[in-house]
DNA sequence: ATTATTTTTTGATATACATCAAATCACTTT
DNA sequence: AAAGTGATTTGATGTATATCAAAAAATAAT
């Protein structure tokens, strides 16, 4: 059974009806293709979203012209770039789907004002960015500081065992900061 | 002039007097000497802390024993474990003062009443998160994807032109995730 | 099925930085 | 000032991973 929307939302933290009915109006739900781009660097970061179901990935792009994986969020996760999203500044980096998804999004501007209108809106957003984004970002830190590549890669499947099957092992060993190279031998347990 | 408590909080999100006021009071002055430990792993972080005047480290230990530097908060940024203060977990990392500082606290149960007492609070405490902590962590995150060594030294002086009288090249060393003797030959111009 | 295109693997070499050991420098303390 | 202690620098060597080039395998297009 694929989750809802209303199902996510009461789960970071339950809403009383009629917030709750307020906040759901403010969602679009939408549908897009592989490769689609979410964001381009640039461009001020409007949307939060939540995945029902695909997969996205963030990347920036050097001066090289290489492309750098910062991100994935597979299934049940929120999208954004935090940054961008916050001060509504241009992004420097993209987010493109890496498979066909179904997203639900809120735009910033009405995020804005359910916080304003609603204190149990605001106390719901607290903790969606203090349980999604803070954690997940300080893990990564912990990651690149404390684990080598091979360490990093394990510690990746074990998080998401089917990772192989949905992502190209270039996307993987971009996101590992390691070469696609150095991941296939890893692989192949030369390493 | 040093900078007072009132002044941080109204700079973050201004709020109205009355919740101004009942925020001053739920807030504890304290001064503490150099090497003084503010966190220890295996406790939960029990207070937020705002630095008046000082510089502290925040660091792990890993298997080996050795001192791993994650973070400095010199003069006036807030100081706290996030993961163990949003969790109330037992955190994995310590943070230890380098200098003598001076500090303002407020702690997590007095936090969560006041966001429940307080709309405006939480709106304050929403901005606190947004600008502080998410753009600094994704600021560190940057900077360990696509610099190396040398170029993260050269962000780091730029940031703090003083942090060289304040902090000891083998903390610096440790927070820039290279050995001391690295960062000597990077002083020294040979790298 | 055959060809074209993309993805993954393999090999040889180069580089950034770590590690270990020792020397030098800079403070304290007597 | 001398001795002691911790901080910094220097040198020699080792290792993980990058880079470049090419082969092999998998996937898509004709």
């Amino acid at each position: 059974m694929k989750v809802t929307l209303e199902e996510i939302i009461q789960s970071i933290y339950p809403l009383p009806q009629q917030v709750l009915e307020d906040v759901l109006e403010h969602f679009q739900h939408l549908e897009y293709p592989k490769n689609y781009f979410l964001l381009k660097p640039g461009k001020p970061c409007k949307y939060l979203w939540f995945m029902i179901e695909g997969a996205v990935r963030y990347f920036y792009t050097n001066e090289q012209g290489k492309e750098i994986n910062t991100w994935f969020s597979l299934d049940t996760q929120i999208i954004t770039d935090t940054t961008s999203f916050v001060h509504q500044e241009p992004a420097q980096e993209s987010i493109q789907l890496i498979e066909n998804c179904e997203l639900c999004a809120i735009e910033y501007s009405a995020l804005q004002t359910l916080l304003q209108k609603h204190h149990s809106f605001a106390l719901w957003y607290i903790k969606l960015v203090e349980m999604h984004y803070i954690s997940q970002i300080e893990d990564r830190l912990a990651d690149l500081q404390f684990l080598d590549a091979k360490q990093r890669y394990q510690k990746l499947l074990n998080h998401y065992p089917d990772i192989t099957n949905r992502i190209s092992l270039g996307n993987i060993a971009s996101y590992l900061n390691i070469t696609q190279e150095t991941l296939s031998r890893i692989r192949a347990g030369k390493i």
